[in-house]
DNA sequence: CGTCGATCATAGAATTTTGTATAGCAACGA
DNA sequence: TCGTTGCTATACAAAATTCTATGATCGACG
């Protein structure tokens, strides 16, 4: 009953449950609108509940319907997974194919590329996207084969691989300082104007776990892309966070309390373990 | 290309991965043995690689067959969550269909029961199904509905609540106190016959995390099923945890060190974020 | 109030997919 | 050595699915 056909009524759920009808869904897959419907008739009667009421205006998900919806996705994702992980392939020596990599934006423009292109000389097959947000929870949905983190990855169906240790300083620009003047004390710092992370909690815990005794409402700027916070602290918005290797390059940043507050962070890559055994992932993986 | 007919191929490439040739796969799914040749080749040629290497005894999978291989599964789980997703339903005062709940031995057979049995009472359109074992690692595949757990659940897409703490004591069958006699320190315990968890390692670093000095070399007994492990101690081969409410119904164990060693076990349950929406499920969770 | 544009539903033709039957091949055992 | 048994590969008929075309319904709008 559950077996054959079903699967690929899913794919027509999925479209009909985006576009909102039948129609709609045929124009997007390229199938013709009654084949739609009788997709939809044939998943209604094998899973004996209703999925969509009828309309002249498209077809409306029943709770029945909005409750599949994650699963149908899963099984999208899973299916874009395959297809991702069919694409690799070559051997041990000569890998080839496209990795995506999800990284943090600041990760992603400056510390990623020079990497990327040492490997392209030795591999010239393996071809690379970057996929740059902040958020840490795409893995599992498989987004991406590989992923860079600042945080150390718990999920047990991942394999992870600490890369390095990043040393971050307080940074500020020239003029922040000549307005509001260096803080010297951790108080001082408190009452700055610092710039975090906004809903980025993951990232903020990390940092406090150190010494500062910051929390979300310290920070007078949030934003949860690190390449704008980097942006907001050369503006001479206030002090924020950036990695020594990157402020070393902009002339006009200041340190701030080096000597008092050094953190570090930690970047991780992180693998699905159903990928690891692709030769272009495992070169990529082992840098 | 990667559309709309290839998710159902995905379903034969999976049988025949499992049955190890066409003619296998085909009494096994019902379809024939020319229909999966079919779909194999046009799986190869819509990934553009070969799956498998034909002989006259069978189909032998390439590796980038075995590669796509959990890939495939996961597709797999997906259709099954979807599937039991679809059997669950009614409304809010009236949730029907089968939850299916993972939890270790001893909590399946000696402190669930009752809970299900007063939810059947309230809501008896309810069926449940128990997959016991001790493994903590299978809610993401979502072999269950609902998992109940011994540690606090890690996972982002797992909604977890803490149901109670457990007290935990040691305890010994009488027999083996008088062959032995009773410990009275933590140096006497260290070197008694002691009963725990083979590779559950987890469970190990919750206990040892308390007071007890004790690493898995120091049990003299190992065994992942807790069932067993009771078995065990109420054969009289050594001392081991058991909970307070378990072991006060068996009049020939006898705590030992009560004073001394006690400690908690969180009981939680964790529900796939997925899930939570559906009726029946959330009956259950909110017990 | 009628028209237009959008939708879903429904027939019949065309295409695709599936099943049946058979041939060919290798391995195993008497 | 021969027969049996399992397997895959191929040709052709049958069944299922699809597409095309059309009708019916509802809402928007001048």
């Amino acid at each position: 009953m559950i077996d054959d056909l079903e699967w690929s009524l899913v794919a027509s759920f999925l479209a009909v449950m985006r576009l909102g009808s039948l129609s709609g869904a045929a124009r997007a897959t390229g199938m013709t609108q009654p084949t739609l419907g009788r997709h939809i008739e044939q998943l209604e009667a094998a899973l004996g509940i209703g999925l969509f009421t009828r309309s002249s205006s498209g077809l409306l998900p029943t709770d029945a319907a909005l409750a599949l919806l994650p699963q149908a996705e899963a099984m999208e994702t899973a299916m874009a997974a395959l297809v991702r992980a069919a694409r690799l392939g070559g051997d041990a020596v000569s890998p080839c194919g496209t990795i995506r990599i999800t990284a943090s934006e600041i990760m992603g423009t400056l510390v990623l590329p020079p990497i990327l292109s040492a490997i392209r000389t030795q591999h010239p097959k393996i071809i690379f996207e970057l996929v740059l947000n902040n958020r840490t929870d795409n893995l599992l949905q498989r987004d991406a084969d590989i992923a860079v983190r600042m945080v150390r990855p718990t999920q047990t169906r991942l394999v992870a691989r600490k890369l390095r240790d990043v040393p971050l300083g307080l940074y500020a620009h020239r003029s922040y300082l000549e307005r509001f003047g260096a803080p010297r004390t951790v108080e001082d710092l408190v009452r700055s104007h610092l710039i975090g992370f906004d809903r980025d909690d993951l990232t903020i815990r990390v940092v406090a776990a150190g010494i500062l005794p910051i929390t979300r409402d310290n920070f007078a700027f949030r934003c949860d892309s690190d390449m704008a916070q980097l942006a907001a602290v050369e503006a001479g918005l206030g002090i924020g966070g950036i990695q020594h290797a990157i402020a070393r390059q902009k002339p006009d940043l200041v340190p701030v309390m080096a000597e008092t507050i050094r953190f570090n962070l930690e970047v991780w890559l992180a693998v699905h373990q159903d990928m690891i055994r692709q030769p272009a992932v495992r070169i990529v993986f082992d840098t």
